[in-house]
DNA sequence: GTGCGATAGTTGTGTTGTCAACGACCTTCC
DNA sequence: GGAAGGTCGTTGACAACACAACTATCGCAC
């Protein structure tokens, strides 16, 4: 019945595919942390900070419903008020009320932040570039994407009940 | 010089490779949320707490130093010091000073802990099953495993200068 | 054996995220 | 047109992590 905890007793043998799903947990977290670590020390952004800019200077008009952000930096709608109010008092970000829809904010990438962006975007994907893209085989990470994906689709659908935030898209 | 930002001039064509790295984090933050809320729901632990002693579980003796429980579980020293207060504090882990170096202090595995870490392992390790071995073809799994032992093999070597901490393994 | 730099773990403080509760607003249906 | 119920974003309270500073101990040169 366990399944992978040493037992005194003679032990059940681990399912060996496990090491993949350790190596993914590890590679991201070492991934990720040299990453941040590279971008603050050299342009005083985190990896969230970055993200959300970069979605701000890619949708038309330079500007996103906070909800819209949310989802594509990952973070909740809580979270995403906070990172927009440290973008703010940075001249980053204006926030603005959304014409249409009284309820909405919008944020919107100043001048200043695209110019930070563009000067951080430089050694950010540089970084991407010798560490994941560049290091892995053209075939091997095609073949990574494809099963990351179908892990996505496969969470989303045994989507968890529903807790109205998150839940899918 | 500009790669990636949308820029209102003729507008560089991105790296195409880069979807796979966006999709990497996502499936990350993903697949962790999910296994960490089933986790958490049905045993009331989160991920890092599964893995710490899980670690324990399968060290010697359920015993290990402190800091090599720090670099098994990806955190930072002070990190494995609160996470192992937690635990202790739930009964699940005990704390003794090291016999051979009376500055380390080594965190045991309790009874009572062994028994939450096998329940527990019967509901994580179906979702890591189900949302992320069984989703991926066995081939993609293989691939996307070389490949990211590639870029961890690429961290080692490019060591950030020297930070005394997690510079390597 | 004594002094000194390196190492182990803990603690104070700050950062960044979550969730639950809230006010403001939209929508719909009567 | 006005109540009922949903959605949007913010806020308060809190959790979990990192870094820096600290204490205690080790190891070694001398």
């Amino acid at each position: 019945m366990t399944t992978d905890v040493a037992t005194h007793a003679p032990a059940k043998a681990a399912d060996p595919r496990l090491g993949s799903w350790r190596t993914f947990l590890h590679a991201h977290a070492r991934l990720t942390r040299r990453l941040d670590d590279e971008l603050r020390a050299s342009h005083g952004l985190s990896l969230a900070e970055y993200d959300a800019l970069l979605q701000l200077a890619q949708a038309p008009g330079r500007r996103l419903r906070m909800s819209v952000l949310a989802d594509r930096v990952l973070l909740s709608r809580s979270g995403i008020t906070r990172l927009v109010d440290r973008l703010v008092a940075d001249g980053m970000v204006e926030r603005s009320t959304c014409t249409t829809d009284a309820r909405g904010a919008e944020a919107s990438l100043t001048r200043a932040g695209l110019d930070r962006l563009r000067a951080a975007s430089t050694t950010h994907l540089e970084g991407v570039r010798r560490y994941f893209l560049d290091t892995i085989a053209a075939d091997d990470r095609q073949a990574m994407e494809r099963g990351l994906c179908q892990v996505m689709d496969g969470l989303d659908d045994a989507a968890p009940a529903s807790s109205q935030d998150r839940a899918d898209a």
